[in-house]
Parts: structure tokens; sequence; C-alpha cells
DNA sequence: TTGAGATAGATGCAAACGCATGGATATACG
DNA sequence: CGTATATCCATGCGTTTGCATCTATCTCAA
């Protein structure tokens, strides 16, 4: 008590940024990101989420990088033969991006790993009470005002 | 209820990075940043926590930076005045890094105006009970359990 | 229908990144 | 004391990023 909201809204952030930054690092320095980088695992990772063939524009918002950095890794990744490209017929600008099943094979491999180190990590440090609480406050934390409305 | 404690470690794990990508977007899309990156706000902000001149890499393990790139953030920081570099009387090896005070005064005024960001974006989602909650957790997960003994 | 403005995605280019490595100093051990 | 090994930071180099900009397409109003 004593601290002001603003000061309480504050702290959260700086703290959560600190629990990313120290995960993200001890999750980089595994043996996981040999055929796959975590930005790159992130893209196919979004894609395999999603059932349907996506606008890379909605990519682009669900995935930390810029719109041509999006646009040259896609490139990068269909030059792997990771993901398709194809035209948007309903709207001649546009393009659809989907995981070819090479691409859905790797993401699930290396996902699973993943997801090992994951557990790990997190595991000894919350508890499954913790871990649901820690889970709804952060949805609460990315709801897009602007994106409710659609 | 039924999903186990991987799975809540997971599912936790990628709503805190949700959160993280949505916030970190929003404020990357607001006009504090034209003077200093996010980045190089990160290592000012850093260094201005620290009480006494810190080792470059010390700083690399709080920033989400490789050792090379925060070496040559160092020299940019330097060159623009805002941070200064010495030999560690200590350690032939080492350098010691602190603020200039142009560097403390750049690091208070971007970080006001951020602070005011954090907490607009903030506020609205979570209660003062929530942010608390979120602290302490985020808190918990970010213990290296490699740094307890030190 | 047409012309103005908005939006999607690609590309040129300089800046910044990570990986691998190098030089210098500290530490451990015979 | 001397040599092997580890640690710290800087630098070479190829890759990736972001900003600005371009082209193409869509939207909407006159």
């Amino acid at each position: 008590m004593g601290r002001s909201t603003s000061r309480l809204a504050n702290d959260a952030w700086e703290a959560l940024l600190t629990a990313h930054a120290v995960l993200i690092k001890q999750m980089a320095a595994t043996e996981v990101w040999n055929e796959l980088s975590m930005r790159e695992y992130d893209v196919l990772y979004t894609l395999s989420k999603c059932p349907e063939p996506v606008r890379a524009r909605e990519l682009t918002r669900h995935v930390l990088l810029s719109q041509p950095a999006l646009s040259r890794m896609v490139d990068r990744l269909i030059g792997r033969g990771f993901i398709a490209r194809d035209p948007d017929p309903a709207d001649g600008r546009g393009v659809l991006l989907s995981l070819t099943e090479p691409g859905r094979a790797i993401q699930r491999r290396v996902g699973g790993r993943h997801a090992v180190d994951i557990a790990c990590l997190v595991r000894d440090r919350l508890d499954p009470a913790e871990l649901r609480t820690l889970e709804e406050l952060c949805h609460k934390l990315a709801t897009d005002d602007n994106e409710e409305t659609s």
C-alpha cells in the first residue's frame, strides 16, 4: 500500500519484462534452435494455430516483427519449403500464408522440444494455481481494445 | 481442470508472451522513442538503477542483447555522451559502465513519458490487486536459480 | 464512372544483430 | 614459477532488421 496506481502499473510491467527477458535468455541457451530460430519458430507456431490461410498483415499483428521484416522472413521460409504464399482471391493486394506439410512437421518437432524446456523452467517456480492466475492476468493484459469490435 | 502441469505451464508462458508482444507493439507506436530507441532506453534504464558503475558482463545479463551487440551499443551511447566506460581497477579485463549526467537526464525524460504510456495501457485492464499479483508472479518466474548462490 | 485517398505487400538501403573469433588478463594447477 | 584453461571485452563478417518508399489494389464519394 502507498504506491500509486501508476507506480503499481509500472512495477508490474517491469516485473513482466524481466521475467520475459530471463526466461527468453534461458530458453535461447538450449539446443532447440539449431534448425529454426526463435523468431522463425514464432511465425510457424502462429501459422500452426490458424485453421485457414492467413493474411500477411494479420500475421504481422501477432508477431513481433515489422511488416518488411516479416515479408522477407516469409521469403526465406518459403525458400526452405516450410510455408506457402498464395494470392488472396478476395483481395488482389493481399497474400495468404499457410504451413506446408514439412513446415507443420518441423513446427511440431521443434515445438515439442521447446514445450519441455518451458515446462522445466516454469514448473519449479509456480504451482498450478499460480500458473492459472498468471495466464488469466496476461490474457486481460493482452486484450486489445481496438480488436474487440471486429 | 484436466490440463496437465506441463500444459498449464505452456499456456501461461504463451499468454505472457502474447501480453508482452501486444504491449510492446502498442508502446512502440508512441512518440516516446524519437530520441532513444527502446533497446537503448533499456540499457540506460538498467544503468540508472545501479548505484555504482557496472561491469559490461553484468549488463549483458539484464538486457536482451548479445555481448557483442551490447558492446557496440555502448560504443554508440558513449559517442552520444550518455554513458562512460572506464577500466575496472580490480580486473584488467573488465570495463565499468556508468551513466553520465546527460545520460541520466535523457533517461529520466524518456522514462517519465514512457511511464505515462505504461500506466495508460495497463491501468484499464488490471486493478491494483491484480497488478500486485502479476508483479509477484513475474518476480517468482524471474528468479534465476543459478543467481541465488552468489 | 472516375479520381482521391487508404491499405497490402515488396524492395532499396543503412543500421544493428548474432556467431565466430581474437587479444588480453585472470585463475588454477602441476 | 610457469603453463594450461577460463573469462572479459572487442572486432570481422554475413545476415536480418527497420525506415522510407514504391507499386498495385481496394474503397468511397462526387
